[in-house]
DNA sequence: CAGTGGTCTAGACCACCTC
DNA sequence: AGGTGGTCTAGACCACTGT
């Protein structure tokens, strides 16, 4: 299969990952193709002077991908389906650079406000407290793709207004140190009104993907609420799932 | 912290996920409150008289499940957030019976039919080839809540009638042997057109969410098409998702 | 500094699958 | 029967965190 494996023992990145890594990108590549055995883990390790439970570890981590599947009695293999990444965080911003779109973002408005009820819900604030409110409308190519509602507890984050039409809010909170571990999100649909169609330049009626959000940071605290509005003739949501037996 | 952990060396069910369970089990009794600290790694082995990797096996199952999380230097603390079920493939039928909304269905139609051009390049079949048809209504308390169509290959499931009335197809497709591993969903907003609109005691124009998902199973083969419309005003899609650094 | 999780080793036995 | 992954052990050293 000659796939030139190695591993640098002097390197500080761990022996499992720099083998889980090189693994990954020769299935991207399609260097493993789909279906593909890998050799079994004692020919692995042996192979690459590691030890069998370190292989392990490596091939559990795409395993966790969705990129491999093991059999008892068969082996290790490459799925045979296009797995691509095992769901994220949506990032519109971050999903529409990705796909070359080259968005840009007007802020409509940044503010310090009284929480309504159910941001307050949703952040675990007392009703009526300070959050940062920010809106902003989305666009590719001068084109209105969504409009952001977001809610940020009180100094998480300097919100800088030229920052935010350069990048993405989600990006600038891990720039900020805030490590997100889990969100809830609930997409719907609703009929735009006046004030919703003009700012996407839909008609009055049409109808929108609606989303909204609640962001943890890896100790269970609430960080941030949104509530987004998005053009269905010109988003959709992508979503790629692992069923876990 | 008194949890009375214990291990029984003579079942057959592995050791780490005995721990694991109870781990779990605790978690959300809320026996383990969230912002617990575990005791180390160390001295839990030492206690349940198992090894350390076997311990970290457990835990590392949990903070998969995002459950758990670890921190060097500090120890492994219950998150602190409600996380519910990690995001599973979206079952319309059981989502709704867990919500006891005890869910019916109605056949409309059931047929052997050509493949449309969409079809066929979701299940990777030649277009024109044969497939199996079924467009359903599901509905709570006599309302309808979504009109599915689902395409599957020949020969998969001797798809029934009455048994499609009973449960739901993944149900189904399960019981006959079929192990999903992943799919992809786009989840969209489209007006509602007479047909569908009479179908789903909607106005003309309402509008709806429309789901479209090819499902996988573990060999990667494409096992399932479907193309979903619900009523925004009775659904939604309800996420939790983990954020993986 | 002491304590934590992160990584790694070199074995071992077992359950399962294919031939 | 032979080969595969699944589980488990008893050590070891390191990197990071808190005091």
């Amino acid at each position: 299969m000659d796939l030139e494996l190695t591993v640098d023992r002097a390197s500080p990145v761990p022996l499992y990952y720099q083998l889980s890594r090189q693994l990954e990108v020769a299935i991207e590549r399609g260097r493993l193709r789909p279906g593909t055995l890998l050799g079994n883990e004692m020919r692995l390790a042996g192979s690459l002077g590691l030890s069998r439970p370190t292989v392990r570890q490596a091939i559990q981590a795409l395993v966790d991908k969705g990129l491999l599947v093991r059999r008892r009695g068969v082996g290790t293999q490459v799925v045979r389906s296009q797995v691509k990444r095992p769901l994220e965080l949506t990032s519109l911003y971050e999903d529409l650079e990705a796909a070359g779109q080259r968005p840009t973002t007007r802020v409509l408005d940044l503010a310090t406000v009284a929480a309504p009820p159910e941001v307050a819900a949703a952040l675990g604030l007392a009703p009526g407290a300070e959050v940062r409110r920010l809106e902003r409308l989305r666009l590719t190519h001068g084109e209105p793709i969504a409009l952001l509602r977001n809610y940020l507890p009180v100094g998480l984050l300097a919100v800088d207004r030229t920052a935010l039409e350069g990048t993405g809010l989600y990006r600038l909170m891990r720039a900020a140190g805030t490590t997100l571990h889990s969100a809830r999100q609930s997409i719907g649909a609703r009929a735009a009104t006046a004030e919703y169609a003009e700012l996407l330049a839909e008609p009055v009626g049409a109808p929108l993907l609606s989303m909204e959000r609640t962001a943890y940071d890896d100790t269970g605290r609430p960080v941030e609420y949104g509530s987004h509005l998005y053009r269905a003739t010109r988003y959709a949501f992508e979503l790629q799932l692992l069923i876990r037996p």
